[in-house]
DNA sequence: CTTACCACTGTGGTCTAACCACACTGTAAT
DNA sequence: ATTACAGTGTGGTTAGACCACAGTGGTAAG
């Protein structure tokens, strides 16, 4: 067993045994290098891992942002792992989207009526109305389906969307370009959006889901990811 | 941005350009940090977080396994990340569960008849009818799911069902022991898989899908996971 | 000529020791 | 009381050395 997998193995049994938890800081590099008999080469590999992880951030200087601590984002480090992925060819885009339409539509069947996560679902609709400029409106966009997604209550589900979704970011933000009539499509996506948290607000997961799916099928379809997956 | 990161993204460029494909050889780690005017530390770094991600992989000495060679097993990888937010509390169990039923019957309603996967998955059934010892079994029963699940021809559904089942190995292969009666539940595990596979040869992908769903749930709540998702 | 041995080479794996930038903390000078 | 600044501990980075490993190829023994 390589060093550094010592190291993982270390600060993984920490975690489960409850000796660590989220928000807390591991010792320092030096320290744990001291501690495991091992160098800081070896622990330093070891927290990059973790990094990439999402389990952890590393933050230089001294206070609250310093030192190594415990947090929970699975989300963008599953994003960055099937990014990669995608890269190798291995993965394809039309995949992804078909995942993203199979997760996002289980949620909206499911999604707990009454819970925060749709009420801040709504207050992005309404910014989402007056958005400057694309951006502005994707990265609300984002925000929307996270949110929705979470309303179900699975974390593993509200992460693996987040992944797929961030893990093709720079397709679906490279085509946005290319539509013929932005303000058109951006009136209808916003439409889609109200259409699909009022079925989520009358009980109706079935038609819930079904717009879900429409929604996001047709965005991927109109800017051609699918049709033409063709990388940049 | 630190130096790691400015390889990585290096690396990347190469993997989406296509100059770097699956099966080909980054170059050396001391012939990229001087390229790179980075040190080799660096370089490193980078490359253990593509192998955490599980798009390389290093090997040692000289010959067909030695250097730093691209792969594309984002199962495996996606089932690290997933075992170590289990352990953080942050991804209950339940819900990795939930996840696993949701992608699998839809992969098992999907699954395309005819590949070779589900010849293959018919194989394991016979294997498994023979399997000496359970870690045997759960060997074969893990083959038999991801088979089954690669049928419906989308990777990013059979690379995440089986990162699911991997962050929970632990947990399942514990269990397992505490059963009160192996031979019993070794038998109806069989009996089912026949019974989906059956279903699924005939082209009725709905009781397919729901004799998934029910084979997967009834192992956990017989093991006692999801019940009693306390940590070892 | 065949065979066995062994030095050579290039790979990743590990370690040490040093220096840097950073951000806070305490103390001293004003 | 305010300001300035040295001190301290954090992660970030580097250089250079040595190790184990696995093929390669030359060389000596048979």
């Amino acid at each position: 067993m390589r060093t550094h997998e010592l190291v993982l193995q270390w600060i993984e049994k920490q975690l489960s045994d409850g000796d660590l938890a989220l928000g807390g800081r591991l010792p320092g590099e030096r320290a744990m290098a001291e501690q495991l008999k091992v160098s800081r080469t070896s622990v330093r590999e070891a927290v990059r891992i973790l990094e990439a992880m999402g389990v952890v951030r590393a933050g230089v200087g001294s206070g609250k942002d310093a030192g190594t601590v415990v947090i929970a984002e699975p989300g963008s480090a599953l994003g960055s792992t099937l990014r990669l992925h995608v890269a190798t060819r291995h993965l394809p885009v039309a995949d992804i989207v078909e995942t993203r339409v199979l997760l996002e539509s289980w949620a909206a069947q499911r999604a707990h009526v009454g819970v925060p996560e749709l009420e801040e679902a709504a207050e992005l609709l309404d910014q989402m109305d007056t958005a400057p400029d694309i951006d502005t409106f994707l990265a609300l966009d984002a925000r929307f389906h996270v949110a929705l997604a979470q309303a179900a209550g699975n974390a593993v589900v509200s992460a693996m969307m987040a992944s797929l979704r961030g893990a093709i970011e720079n397709y679906a933000g490279e085509l946005t370009g290319n539509l013929p009539d932005w303000n058109a499509t951006s009136a209808r996506l916003r439409a889609e959006h109200r259409a699909i948290l009022t079925a989520v607000n009358n009980h109706d997961g079935g038609k819930a889901a079904e717009l879900v799916a429409a929604h996001i099928q047709g965005f991927y379809t109109e800017a051609g990811v699918g049709a033409n997956p063709s990388p940049k």
